[in-house]
Formats: C-alpha cells, structure tokens, sequence
DNA sequence: AACTTTTTTAGAATAAAATTTGGTAATTAA
DNA sequence: TTAATTACCAAATTTTATTCTAAAAAAGTT
C-alpha cells in the first residue's frame, strides 16, 4: 500500500466527509473514474484508517436534547493516577460526548448533552462533583452554535 | 407527517448514528421489519429533519493536522452590533470548524485545527487577533482527546 | 359492536447500484 | 529492455434499493 495519498484520494475524502451516503456511482464521476477504482480506493482508505467511519448526524434539539453544555474541570493531584481515575470515571457517563486533555487554566473539557436543567443538576450533583479527583469545574452553556463543521479542512 | 417518533424510529437513529452506511436491508433486519417500511421510516425521518446529514469521519492527525486547539474568545462590547461582526469575521476562517456562543467568562468557544504550530501562530497573529471587536482570548491546547461520540445519547 | 378511514406493513416486480472479473495501459524496479 | 507492479476501464454478475399493490392493523365514527 501507497503511504501517501494523491490528489484523488483527498478529492474522496473531501466528498466523503460532505456526503457520507453518496454512491459510488456519482463519487467516481466527481472524481473523474471509473466506479470499479473508485471502489478500490475507498476500500483502501477505510482499511488503512483514513476514513475511520460513517454516521448520520442528527437534529439534537428536535431529539428534545435541549441542553448542550461545555465543562473544564481542574483536578486535584494529590494521588499519581488522577488522570485515569478520573478517565475511568469520565467514561462511563453517557450524557459526556466528548472528552478533551487540554493545556491551560483547566486540565479537562467535556462536551454535555442532556434534556433540561433539572438532568443538568442531576448530572453535576450526582456524577461530576462524585468523582473523588476532580478539584472544580466551571459550565459554559451553549447558546448558540452557529458553525459546525462535520468536515476536517483539507489542502488540495 | 406524524410529530412523533416511536421506537422503530429511535432505534433507526442510533443505528444510523452508529453506522452512517449500514445497507436498508441490514437496517431492516436489525429494527424488525422488511425493508420497503424501513426504507420509507428512513426517508421521513431525513424529509422531517430528524436526520441531517451523513459524513465520514476522518483520521485527523493521519491527515497531518497535528494541531487541535478550543479557544475561548471575549468580545469587545463597545459597538451595538459586535457579535454579528465577529460571526461574520470567524465563519470566513476555515480553521475554525466550530463556533459556540456560550455563557460564562468567554462570550464564544471555538474549535480549530491546523497542521502545526507555525500554522497556528498565523491564525493567531493574522486572523483571531485582527478582528476589531475581539477582546481577549485563551487557547486551549488538545493534548489526547479520550472520547468522542459521533452519536448524541438517545432514550430507549 | 359494525363500519369507515387512515396508517403501516409485507411481498413481488423493477430499477439501480455495488461488486467482481478479466484484460490492458501505465508506471516502477531490476 | 524486460519484468513486475499498480492503476485503470468495460462488461458481467450479484446485491441492494426502490416502487407498486394489496392485506392487515389501528384509530375513529356512527
């Protein structure tokens, strides 16, 4: 297998990232191929880990999740597997979609997502703040989003 | 169109989130039923908006773009229109892939990714800090980011 | 409770797309 | 230059999506 990717390849993953169900039929004409290498190609990308996966993205707020939040937690560091405790924790909350080690004031970010104020509560009372090593978080509730790109920017 | 959705519909969202590209026949097989009802489930749910899109998820640092970073930006009050001027401002820079207008100290959480930290210093130096009505702002560097759902938490 | 209307479904037929196969041109390595 | 590898196309085959029809189920009405 090629180590490296040509233009083609990221002609497929840009469209790919756009439009997840579209066929290979129509990929293989944006792209100016035949549909058999086009197949081809997409299969080598997804075995070789550049496309790691397909999904539908939903509309949270018509699903009544109408609360999206982020959190920076610091920990405390008194025990030397903070991080995993806290991980192991972390892990197991299903409303925390996403989960970030990052540098600054804050040692954590957790992206939220739950129904009303009252699952918030519930979710800090009884599942964050439980957790022995975290010292203290703060709550950026989220208005508004008025950019997400399901897309990675790519050169070519 | 029937406003609500019952768990045959649920159960196809959380599928679809977990595989953007399952077959109809699959997916039928999977909820309970032949494939000609799913496929018209499947069709409503996009047509209603429950479903927005379908996108493959790439491997970002495979991609070369090392650099994953949140910023937190504070705005500038001082003119009557200083968010619109900063949305404006911020959707023009395609680093940025989220723009979140959130509550707390920062008036916008971002989310940018570039390729390395020469790359960063130029969004910083040449973009972010140039935008009139942009206060202050924080980066926060993504050392590991140790979960990511592309699947928002669903009853049922 | 019997009837009507509406909705949902399965199964068959058709259309479209994916996938496989075989062979050829282009590129790379020896 | 030759051999080997790779990428490609075209056509055949298989699989899947889609449409259509009619039956069953559910909901509402008299």
């Amino acid at each position: 297998m090629a180590a490296e990717l040509d233009k083609t390849d990221f002609k497929i993953l840009k469209l790919l990232q756009e439009n997840g169900r579209i066929t290979n039929l129509l990929l293989s004409q944006e792209i100016g191929l035949s549909p058999a290498p086009t197949l081809e190609r997409v299969r080598k990308l997804e075995m070789s880990g550049y496309i790691k996966s397909y999904h539908a993205l939903v509309d949270e707020e018509k699903l009544g999740l109408g609360i999206k939040t982020f959190i920076q937690v610091q920990l405390d560091f008194h025990k030397n597997n903070t991080i995993q405790i806290f991980l192991d924790e972390v892990n197991q909350i299903k409303e925390v979609t996403e989960c970030h080690h990052v540098t600054g004031q804050a040692d954590f970010l957790l992206k939220v997502y739950v129904n009303d104020i009252k699952s918030y509560e519930r979710l800090i009372m009884d599942k964050i703040s439980k957790i022995s090593v975290v010292k203290t978080f703060q709550t950026m509730m989220i208005m508004s989003t008025t950019k997400k790109e399901p897309i990675v920017p790519l050169e070519y």
